[in-house]
DNA sequence: CGCTCTAGTAAACGGTGTTAACTCCCGCCC
DNA sequence: GGGCGGGAGTTAACACCGTTTACTAGAGCG
């Protein structure tokens, strides 16, 4: 029993290193650094070793993704505890907030986990992270949303209009959020999430998105000194548009 | 002297097979396929004959970008063209679907020049691409802003209210404005342009670029069958936003 | 004790960027 | 025309890389 908690535990234990040894040169190197060799090295252990816990360089970057994602989840989690409950319109904000300023001081992990082509095809970890047990990043934002939602106050009239093109893929993303936020625990009248609300919250997404991804890459189209400002001002849009406020 | 010609006209025809060959393997193979190696195994040569024209790989890389953006650039300009010069909002909805048709067709390209962290720091392509001689892709952005801006129609009050602490960027970003739209013989009264053109011009590229990243790296929050009615509807409140229409 | 199973190793293969020394030939000057 | 400088290109080598194969050593279990 113990021998095989021993076992088990030195095998996850040097896992969780070399998961921590992938990041280090992540962060610090950037991400052609994240090399099996440099890992192993650092390990002091050698390469072929790696292959007991990934299948390739590919799996454990993968995996490595995963981490990014679900520790951006507890630290926008943590970010969320220090505002109050009820103060719903300052949870938004904060995670807002949160997502950003993690953005800017992990480039090279936002660059992996959201702005790689790779990623592009199939389910993504932006919301769904079904494959990694883990909270995902996107739960959160479901949590938050859901917190918001049921105290009533609407995030868009339930049934504004919307494109009927995307009537089908809404109606499909707002059925999601119900079940999603009824296994979170946050009770919400069903008949207050429409397909107008499911719309409006991925119009925030988008937004918010864009103009993280822009500052994190520098593609403004002119020097900009502090880019704080600008983003504060597109929050107060953002909120505004969505019905808060 | 057409010796000399001979001479460096085959250097340049190498030099442009070279960046020909490169991005071949970009879009076919993806980034990490673009390697000096195969380069060279393409067009017959071995791979350190190609130091002859570049310093490095990441130097090869960061023509390769340049290129890319000036392709960019002649493809929005020939979208432009397909539009009679008058009808301004047609032609600002021809330069945005042309960004984004472009970005999906040419995901690695999109990811290599507007969405690598490594060009973060400093100038980029976007706007100003003072190093290479070619136009930039920013610079159609410009004339057809320009183009709008002399009509009259107001993008927004020139002296729309702007963050504050933005001003200064925004005066910069505005003189800038002005110069260029002077230089490619586009006359716009200067008075019609504030910082709070500026800064709508600014807020639009956001958007337009948000929307655009988020749907090349398929960051949607739920499985999207079919995006274009989003971007149309994204597109068609950008333009109301910004006061045309 | 012996058996099994597994984390780890050593060696090797083919690929990479990059450097150094070397050809070879074009275009210029005498 | 005869040398010659210089640049395009080559070959060889170095130090990496991911990955595979065959192996070793040791822990856990009967």
């Amino acid at each position: 029993m113990t021998q095989v908690n021993r076992r088990e535990r030195d095998r996850s234990g040097t896992d969780r290193d070399i998961r921590r040894q992938a990041r280090e040169l992540l962060v610090t190197q950037g991400p052609q650094a994240v090399t099996l060799r440099a890992i192993a090295r650092e390990l002091g252990i050698t390469a072929p070793a790696l292959y007991r816990y990934y299948a390739s360089r590919e799996d454990l970057i993968a995996h490595l993704r995963a981490d990014v994602c679900a520790d951006l989840a507890v630290g926008l989690g943590k970010a969320l505890a220090e505002v109050p409950q009820t103060d719903h319109i300052g949870q938004v904000l904060a995670i807002c907030r949160g997502f950003r300023a993690w953005a800017l001081h992990h480039p090279q992990e936002f660059a992996l986990v959201f702005a790689s082509p790779a990623a592009a095809p199939g389910e993504n970890c932006a919301i769904a992270a079904a494959d990694t047990g883990t909270e995902s990043f996107g739960q959160i934002f479901l949590t938050v949303a859901g917190r918001v939602l049921a105290t009533g106050i609407l995030l868009a009239k339930p049934d504004e209009p919307v494109p009927t093109d995307m009537r089908a893929d809404l109606t499909r993303f707002r059925d999601d959020l119900v079940v999603n936020m009824a296994a979170t625990g946050v009770a919400v009248p069903s008949e207050l999430v429409g397909v107008g609300t499911a719309y409006a919250m991925l119009r925030f997404w988008v937004r918010l998105y864009g103009q993280v991804a822009l500052e994190v890459f520098g593609q403004f189209p002119f020097p900009v000194s502090d880019a704080e400002p600008m983003f504060e001002s597109m929050l107060d849009d953002l909120v505004r548009d969505v019905g808060l406020r």
